[in-house]
DNA sequence: AAAGTTGTTGAACGAACGTTCGAGAACGCC
DNA sequence: GGCGTTCTCGAACGTTCGTTCAACAACTTT
C-alpha cells in the first residue's frame, strides 16, 4: 500500500491513488464542501492536472461512488454462492457490508452521506447499483422470513430498519474503542433476527435446518 | 427599559417562517450546496434582509438545528415523566423520535445529514444537546436490560444501533407509501425489543464464530 | 411634528469556485 | 536524433459565494 508516492507511467494506478484521497477529502468536508483545489493539495497533482483523470468534479464522485459500490456487491454475491441456509446468508450480508465499511470508512461516508450529492445522469447509474443491493439483500430477508416471522411486520420497513443499523455506523464508529467487524456484525445480526423472528420459531428453524452444527455448544 | 418595550411588529413570526423555508432548503441541497440566495429566493426576504435576522449562514444552521434538537429533548423529558415501566419508556423514546420526524422532516434531515456542517463555537453547543439526548437514550436502554438482556450484547452497540434505525428514516420514508409514525414505531420497538431481550434460554442459537462460508453443508 | 427605533433593500466587495487552455516535459518507438 | 503519445502545469476564464453598508421606509414614542 503506497499511499505516498504513485509510480511514474501508472496512470491507472494513480487514478487510484487521486480516488482514495478524494474519498477522504470528500469524507472529511462533505462533496459540496470539498473544492478541487482541496484534492489537488491533498494528492500533490496540481489543479489543471486532475483534469486529465477525470473530466469533472461530478465525474470524480461518480468514480468513487461507483466503483465502492460495485465491490460491495460483487463481492457479497460470489460469497453468497457458496452459502444458502437463510441465517447464514443473512449473516454474510452484514458481514461484508461491516467489513468493507471498517476498511473503507471513507469511500463509505462518501458513498452514503453523498447519496444525494449526484446529478444524472451519475446519479441514476449508482441508484442502479444501489437498487440491485436492495433487492439482494430483500430476498434474501424474503428466504428467512419463510421460516417464520413476527406477524405484522412490513419486510420493507424491516430490511430498511437493517441498512439503517448497518449504514448509521459511519456516524458513530471509532475504531479506538469500537469493536472489530466480527464483533459489530455479531451485534448487529443478533438484534435483527431475534428481533425479527416469531417467538419460539427459533428452535425450530434449527431443528429444520437439517445440520444441527451451529447449535453444538 | 425590557418590560416598557411594546412587542415589535412581528419579527419573531418571521424568524420562525425564515427558519422553515431555510430547512427546506438544507435539506434539499445540503448546507453547502445551499446558498444564501436560495434562501432569499424561498423565503422572500432580500439577500442582504436574511442578516438582519441571522449574522451568518453558520448561525442560521445553528439556530435550525439548536431549536429543533432543544424541543425534541424536551418534549421527550416531559413525556417521560410520566412513564416508568421500562418498555414503555423505550417506546416513548422511539414514538417521540419518529412522531416529530415525520411531521418536520426538513428539520430532521438537516439536524442528522449537517451535523458536521458546523463549526465551532456553534458544533459544541449542538454536541451538548446530542450528547444529553444519547445520555438520556442509555439510561432508558440501561432500565429495560436489568430486567434481562442477551448475553454478550454491548449496551452502546445496542443504543447506537436503535439511533441507526429511527435516523435512517430520513433516507427512504416515503409518506405516500410508507406508514404512519405509530406504525413506525411498533416495528422499530418490536425490533429492537425482541432483539436485545433474552428470549428464553437458547439465546446462544447465534453463533460467535467467524467463517460462515462452511456451515452450510 | 420631530426624533428614534425597527425592518428592508440594491449595489457592491473580495474571495473562492469549477473548469479551460496552450505550452511544455517525459516517455516509447522508429 | 526525430516523432507522436502520454502526462503535467501555471495562468487565467467567467461565475457564484458569503457578507457588508449606506440609504430608506415604516412605525412608535416623545
Amino acid at each position: 500500500m503506497d499511499t505516498s508516492r504513485p509510480t511514474p507511467r501508472d496512470s491507472e494506478g494513480k487514478l487510484q491513488h487521486i480516488l482514495r484521497h478524494s474519498a477522504q477529502i470528500f469524507a472529511e468536508r462533505g462533496f459540496e464542501g470539498a473544492s478541487v483545489r482541496d484534492i489537488s493539495r491533498a494528492t500533490g497533482v496540481s489543479l489543471s492536472g486532475l483534469y486529465y483523470y477525470f473530466e469533472s468534479k461530478q465525474k470524480l464522485l461518480y468514480l468513487i461512488q461507483s466503483t465502492s459500490f460495485t465491490y460491495i456487491l460483487e463481492q457479497l454475491q460470489a460469497r453468497l454462492r457458496l452459502v444458502h441456509e437463510p441465517e447464514s446468508r443473512l449473516r454474510l450480508l452484514v458481514q461484508n457490508h461491516i467489513e468493507y465499511f471498517l476498511s473503507h470508512p471513507n469511500e463509505m461516508r462518501v458513498l452514503w452521506h453523498e447519496e444525494d450529492a449526484l446529478d444524472p445522469p451519475y446519479s441514476g447509474q449508482v441508484d442502479a447499483i444501489k437498487r440491485r443491493y436492495y433487492a439482494l439483500a430483500r430476498q434474501i430477508f424474503d428466504g428467512l422470513a419463510a421460516e417464520g416471522m413476527v406477524e405484522g411486520l412490513s419486510p420493507r420497513i424491516a430490511v430498511l430498519s437493517l441498512f439503517g443499523m448497518m449504514n448509521w455506523v459511519y456516524k458513530w464508529h471509532n475504531p479506538k474503542v469500537d469493536p472489530n467487524a466480527e464483533e459489530l456484525t455479531d451485534a448487529i445480526v443478533c438484534i435483527f433476527l431475534h428481533g425479527i423472528r416469531k417467538p419460539g420459531a427459533e428452535e425450530r428453524a434449527l431443528s429444520t435446518a437439517g445440520s444441527p452444527a451451529i447449535n453444538s455448544d
